[in-house]
DNA sequence: CAGAATTTGGGGAACGTTTCCCAATGTTCG
DNA sequence: CGAACATTGGGAAACGTTCCCCAAATTCTG
């Protein structure tokens, strides 16, 4: 590493120097904090500007906050997170907060990490979107550092959680499909093993709202589950053993859109029309679903909403880190599109 | 904010009273610097577990480095990205830098704002992913902070730049609708107006590879060039426009997948069939052009290949701050898939 | 074996903020 | 009008590191 300097930085001294005031006085105005005058206020923002200061956010952590949001959502794969994230954006675009975002990957592991980082770097809260991590560690990651928890179910009184309503939109899906005519109505899930995790993650719910809304409308007999992953390959594979069943489905319900994405190739394989052959619904209103060749029924979650959410209790949670803390569910609502239609032979 | 205190974490000097040594002892075992025995480092390594000790990125700003890397993209919406950010990550992984992603927008203004904030978390380097922003800007980021350019051409001796051939691409895809016997092969761009970034922006010289290999295969009278914007509705406008000429074009080359989307609803709500009445390509090889029931001939960036470039060229420049600039630039290559094929009516 | 060079460990001053004070001045009120 | 109180501004001590030194001990060298 070599030593040529950019030129030093301007720091609080350099402004209160030429503002002929203390540093004590500067700090107050860049904080809005009480015992300036607007006199002071005035002059002290005059010499901000004139030297282009900003302040140094690894110094100010040192003391105060760093007046930044950590952001870890699994991957920026998904279409879906980007809705959360421009909800969180809108909510904080008129405060000092920036938004950092990290990616968990999948495993326990890499999620540690990422979020271990984000508390070295002092962040002044983070918003963990879909976390594979135990519930013990994100207890312990809320007790270093205010946390609202997306789209996972199941509450602590040291977070704040906002998630969708899962169990609705399943039902909504098997409501829809049923209306339609189906009976043969089936279900792709991804697997979990981890039993602590078992009840709180989206897709058990999504699949537990499947099951309830089968049996309320008497389809109980056919209830059908496939676990593979919430992947596009899972649902490729899933489609297929739910193509190998003796009386196969009339209508396939994937539990994610990139899910429904494989059982839509793998029925294009099989030679089989959508939805003359079989009907198909998604999770999560993608853009893919909307992409008109594809056209795919799908559950809209509204993202922008979850994520507007998540930053208010953020926020809230950030100014009374004692507050009891709050759940927001969200109502899913169904976009019908051209992937779901009346099943060829009615049962 | 009420005062209530989180248990003090582990600091240095804890750790140096814990293994009886000084906090620069355990300063250099961190930094694996020079100047420590190896019982020393063992003791205090331990010291380090039996604590739980992590440093304080914020404080270590103060001095040294904050080992965080900021990535900036303009939206995490690009599945693109996503590949790049995969290079990068993979590259970084057996470092101690961390990867932080902020997203830049699609103006100047907020990815100003962006880059400042990184800039101001004294990140050891950042990478911009298709930057906006002015080349005059660049310079002054690459001034503050080392920096690597990615997918925009143009260098400078401040910055590393990481691109991929974008006038090739264009040229392959010309060559391949070419040898399959299209003449009236048209191109949808994105309107630029700016003139310093004119020549520096993919599309742009994608745009230039176009006409270039056009008039390369005698072409010349054929081009015909669109200019709406790099979305889906841009690709359905653009679509729709070309579908009024007179003469349409047998073939549509969308300058990204995006946008071939949007050119695939209109030609699907005109009733066309592709690749039978019209072909299309687009560019990037995104997970949406690699589906099946889309099929859609595309060229493919290696975004991982990218992204591993430019971890590499930021590390190096990390270490040497003064070391002239390089420029990385890869070979696209084509996918070739159904959504192109011999013209109908050949001419 | 004396002197030089190298290795090892540590003391203490930065780094740029915020925040706890305290002092001076102005204001209110009984 | 004097005491209590509010307002205004600033001095200086944190915050948790790194890094420039220096001193002591050890090893090398001729």
């Amino acid at each position: 590493m070599d030593t040529s300097q950019p030129p030093r930085r301007v720091t609080i001294i350099d402004v209160a120097r030429h503002a002929n005031v203390s540093t004590t006085t500067v700090s107050k105005v860049l904080r809005n904090a009480y015992g300036a005058s607007p006199e002071m206020r005035a002059k002290v923002r005059e010499a901000i500007a004139e030297l282009g200061y900003r302040p140094d956010a690894a110094a100010r952590g040192m003391r105060g906050q760093t007046y930044t949001i950590g952001v870890m959502l699994p991957t920026i794969r998904n279409p879906f997170f980007a809705d959360i994230l421009d909800g969180l954006t809108d909510r904080l675009r008129d405060t000092d907060y920036q938004i950092l975002l990290g990616t968990g990957g999948d495993g326990e592991d890499t999620e540690e990490r990422m979020t271990d980082a984000m508390i070295d770097r002092r962040m002044d809260g983070v918003v963990l979107i879909a976390p594979v991590s135990s519930r013990a560690r994100l207890e312990q990651i809320a007790g270093l550092v205010p946390t609202v928890i997306v789209g996972r179910h199941g509450n602590s009184p040291l977070y704040d959680v906002v998630t969708d309503d899962d169990f609705v939109g399943a039902a909504l899906v098997v409501e829809h499909l049923s209306a339609l005519g189906h009976r043969r109505i089936a279900h792709i899930d991804h697997s979990e093993t981890d039993p602590t995790r078992l009840l709180e993650m989206p897709n058990a719910v999504r699949a537990e709202g499947y099951r309830h809304a089968m049996r309320a409308h008497g389809l109980a007999d056919e209830i059908d589950i496939v676990a593979t992953s919430y992947t596009q390959e899972g649902g490729y594979i899933g489609a297929q053993r739910l193509l190998a069943r003796p009386r196969r489905p009339t209508a396939i319900f994937a539990g994610a859109d990139f899910v429904a994405m494989g059982v839509l190739e793998a029925l294009a394989e099989a030679g089989l029309k959508v939805p003359e052959d079989i009907s198909v619904a998604g999770y999560d209103n993608t853009t893919f679903a909307a992409f008109a060749p594809v056209s795919l029924t799908s559950v809209d979650q509204a993202g922008h909403q979850i994520g507007s959410n998540a930053a208010r209790l953020l926020l809230e949670r950030i100014s009374h880190r004692q507050a009891p803390s709050s759940q927001v569910k969200l109502t899913p609502k169904l976009v019908v599109r051209g992937s779901t239609g009346r099943p060829s032979v009615p049962d």
